[in-house]
DNA sequence: ATTATTTACGTAAACGTTTACGTAAAAGTG
DNA sequence: CACTTTTACGTAAACGTTTACGTAAATAAT
């Protein structure tokens, strides 16, 4: 059988209390009773019980963080920020994949309720009532990230997309282009869609340049098939641009792939730039320029901040994280 | 505060026994009892505290999955595969990131222990003899993806990378080409590294084609840079080959990049198999051809696996997973 | 109608810890 | 030395469940 607490007390002579403390580093007890009970401990390969320890202590140093989807770059790359700083501090991280899914999300969070969990991280995706009631009534520290709530009051870590956007295209401005297209996501996300068109949209009239609607066309998510239909789509209905802001790096691409088989250089006769700076900018031909979120830095950043909320029991403050635009060569200056 | 057991029986009138048995669905009550007690249990919003069940049932509904690198694409389409089947049977996974360290590697083990996780799913490195013993200790179910281990009697869930090896250098083969590079990664990897290089070498073999040491390079691991690097070197030392099998899709799309830096066009000039089926593979230009390994499948293979193994206390059978090759268009026929 | 069986519960122990409280011995103080 | 304080423990309750066992009432069997 495994050895309890219990054994490893009558192997030592001393009370489970003592054993505790000593397992605990809390005052009460002599070098040699603690090296007694070390011996007792190493002698029958005893290791707590982490299930009984939380039933007490009400902590199972366990965070409990929910994506619409696991699988993607975007993901991953946060996931690791994560879990990274969770082990740093003792603690472990169960995933949930949402896939976006309503009542999947409900059961996630009922599970990391009834599996007390410490704390919560909740990525990229619009928090609905639903969900934040649910999250409430569980009454344990929350951060946003990817993703916010201008109706409930939740710390959030994310870029500011608008500005992210606006500067992206000021980007593109900058380097001579003055016939923009922009691939959107999903048209009426509040976090990812809206806010990266508007941004589009404000650099170009800061710029005395024409927004044009039909320069701008919208997916069903951010990924690459996305990409590669609204370029097509795109082409067919207005060819005549110079660059195009893609509202992720899987757009961009899939709008390069495009342009790639319809003999469009890029960049010379096209440049893209792209949004999120996952690993696969690096990877594609040309490499691509893009407006860097950094992901593994927020996912850390996000849960520091749900450390503290722990500790201290207060809320904290959301962070607006600085965005940056890397240049790499998918975008020509033709001016 | 929160509800307990003990709160829905006394608003309900009955035993904690009784709201117990009608919880998990144990026969013991009436229809009326069943009905005040979900009322009661309705009206105080109350949930069951899995922690406190976990320590009298010992079983957690946790699994533990041990990635070497979970924010890579490889990781994380096994992992939406594992999560995906474990939500299926209302357990949750711990996800932990070993980052090939050892004693960070030795450390999750202790904490999945203490944490007393109901099975264990160890990924994509080579099971050192401490791991194995920590394992062995905890005495629960544990199964082995994308990694096997000769020496040690663990169910595992891969494919056999030597035969995948030599289709890929076939299927180049049977397309015309007679000088074919190799880069592989990890040298000294018995898993991923050496099988693949002497299934290359068999293919070769087998098909009356001269195997040149010169036109084989290995990396450092499976990444993206090594592809770039190796394929540097390769276009230093051996220059006239017409075809290169890459040891993953990474790697391939590094050489790839390489390839189009210098002038080189894939699939005419060159022609470029890769090894895995990322979700990159369809994304580079251009598209890929690839030795696909179904890594969200094994995923939920592996799963199920272990669920067995965990119901039925038995150990399961191991399973080799059929590769194929995914065509797209870094391969050019040239006879 | 009497006995046997089944149903519908309740009681209390157990799971493996932590921790408040108590106490005897040791150490410190005047 | 007599006292107070501190140290080094031990005892036992508590955390929130499940479940073995017991029992009274209801139902079935003869």
């Amino acid at each position: 059988m495994i050895p309890t607490i219990k054994d490893v007390a009558r192997k030592a002579n001393v009370s489970t209390a003592t054993v505790s403390r000593i397992l605990n580093e809390l005052p009460g007890y002599s070098e040699k009773t603690k090296e007694k009970v070390l011996k007792a401990i190493e002698e029958l390969g005893y290791q707590p019980n982490a299930i009984a320890r939380g039933l007490v202590s009400k902590r199972t140093k366990t965070l409990g963080v929910l994506f619409p989807n696991v699988s993607s770059i975007f993901a991953s790359e946060i996931l690791n920020g994560i879990e990274d700083t969770a082990h740093e501090q003792d603690h472990s991280v169960i995933v949930c994949n949402t896939d976006s899914n309503g009542v999947r999300t409900m059961k996630y969070l009922q599970v990391l309720n009834e599996k007390r969990v410490d704390g919560i991280i909740f990525t990229s995706e619009v928090l609905k009532k639903e969900y934040y009631d649910a999250l409430v009534e569980m009454n344990i520290p929350i951060v946003l990230v990817s993703t916010a709530s201008y109706r409930y009051p939740l710390p959030f870590v994310k870029v500011d997309d608008k500005h992210a956007a606006y500067s992206a295209t000021e980007y593109l401005i900058k380097n001579g282009h003055k016939k923009i297209a922009m691939i959107s996501g999903t048209k009426d996300d509040s976090i990812a869609g809206t806010p990266r068109v508007e941004g589009y949209i404000q650099a170009l009239k800061d710029n005395n340049l024409s927004y044009e609607n039909r320069r701008i066309v919208y997916g069903i998510d951010f990924g690459y098939k996305t990409g590669v239909m609204c370029m097509e789509e795109l082409l067919k209905k207005a060819p005549d641009f110079t660059a195009v802001f893609a509202a992720s790096d899987e757009i961009a691409i899939g709008a390069l792939s495009v342009a790639y088989k319809e003999g469009i250089k890029v960049p010379d006769d096209l440049s893209i730039i792209g949004y999120d700076n996952l690993k696969v900018a690096e990877m594609s031909i040309p490499p691509l320029t893009t407006v860097a979120q950094p992901l593994y830095e927020m996912g850390k950043i996000a849960t520091n901040m749900l450390f503290s909320m722990i500790k201290n029991g207060n809320t904290a403050e959301s962070r607006i994280i600085q965005h940056r635009i890397v240049e790499r060569q998918s975008v020509k200056n033709i001016q």
